[in-house]
DNA sequence: TTGATACATCAAAATATTTTGATGTATAAT
DNA sequence: ATTATACATCAAAATATTTTGATGTATCAA
C-alpha cells in the first residue's frame, strides 16, 4: 500500500464520518425525530405533516431541509404535492457504524503513567 | 387491553423515544463522535482524550457529561483518574429503533385531497 | 386569467449549544 | 503539610440552531 493509497482511504473514511455526523444532527432534534417516525408508514408530504403534528408549514419545511441534505430522505412531486420517503441506504450505513462501534475491541487501555 | 395498561404502554413508549432522542442529540456533535470513536478500542480517560484530540480539558469533560446523561457512556473511578466506556446496551437501543425504521412498511399513503 | 393550494425561501428574532478561562474538589506523591 | 495531577463545575462569551412571519414560485382548478 503506498501513500497515495492511504490517503485516498483516510479520505474516503473522512467523507463517511462526515456523512454519519450529519445523519446523526438530523437525528438530534425530537421533531425531525417524529416527522421521521411518520415517514416509517411510507411517503408523507408536507401537509401530512402538518395535520399530524401541528408544526407550521414552514417549521416543517426547514426541519425537511435538514433532513434532505443529511441525505436521509427523498422527495418525488407530483403536480402541486412533494412526496418525502426515507432512504433505506442512509438508515443503513448508520446501523453499520453504530454496528462497527460495538464490534469487539480489544479493551485495550491508552493510559497515562 | 384494558385504558390504564394502554396508557401505562404509552408511558412506556414516551421514555423510550426520549432516550433515543437524548442518544442522538450526543451523537450530533462531530467532537462527541470523535470521543465516542476513541471508546471503540476500551476504556479511556479525560487526559487520553486530551492527547489523542488536542481538545481542552474543560471542553472534553462538558462534551463526556452530554454523553454520560444520555446514558451512552458509563465511568468508573480508579485513583485520581476516571475511565469512560461506551454502554452496548444502549448501542443496542438505537440500532433496535433505527431497525424499527426501516421494517417493511406498509407503503400506505396519506395525503391530502 | 384569477384565485387557491402546496411548498420553498428569507431575514430577523428567539433560543440553545458550545467554548473559554477560572476556580473547586479529590487523590496521591514528596 | 505542601504540591501536583486528574477531573468537574461555573459563569460569561461566542456561536449555532430553530422559529416566526412574510414573501416567492409552481401547479392546478374555475
Amino acid at each position: 500500500m503506498n501513500l497515495i493509497f492511504l490517503k485516498v482511504l483516510k479520505e474516503i473514511s473522512k467523507v463517511k464520518k462526515e456523512n454519519i455526523s450529519k445523519l446523526m444532527v438530523s437525528f438530534s432534534d425530537p421533531f425531525r425525530l417524529e416527522i421521521i417516525e411518520l415517514m416509517m408508514d411510507g411517503e408523507v408530504c408536507v401537509c401530512d405533516i402538518m395535520k399530524l403534528t401541528k408544526l407550521s408549514q414552514s417549521r416543517i419545511s426547514y426541519h425537511i431541509k435538514i433532513l434532505k441534505e443529511a441525505g436521509l430522505i427523498s422527495d418525488r412531486q407530483e403536480g402541486r404535492w412533494v412526496y418525502y420517503s426515507l432512504n433505506k441506504e442512509s438508515l443503513f450505513l448508520i446501523k453499520e457504524w453504530i454496528t462497527s462501534l460495538t464490534d469487539d475491541s480489544s479493551k485495550r487501555k491508552r493510559c497515562c503513567e
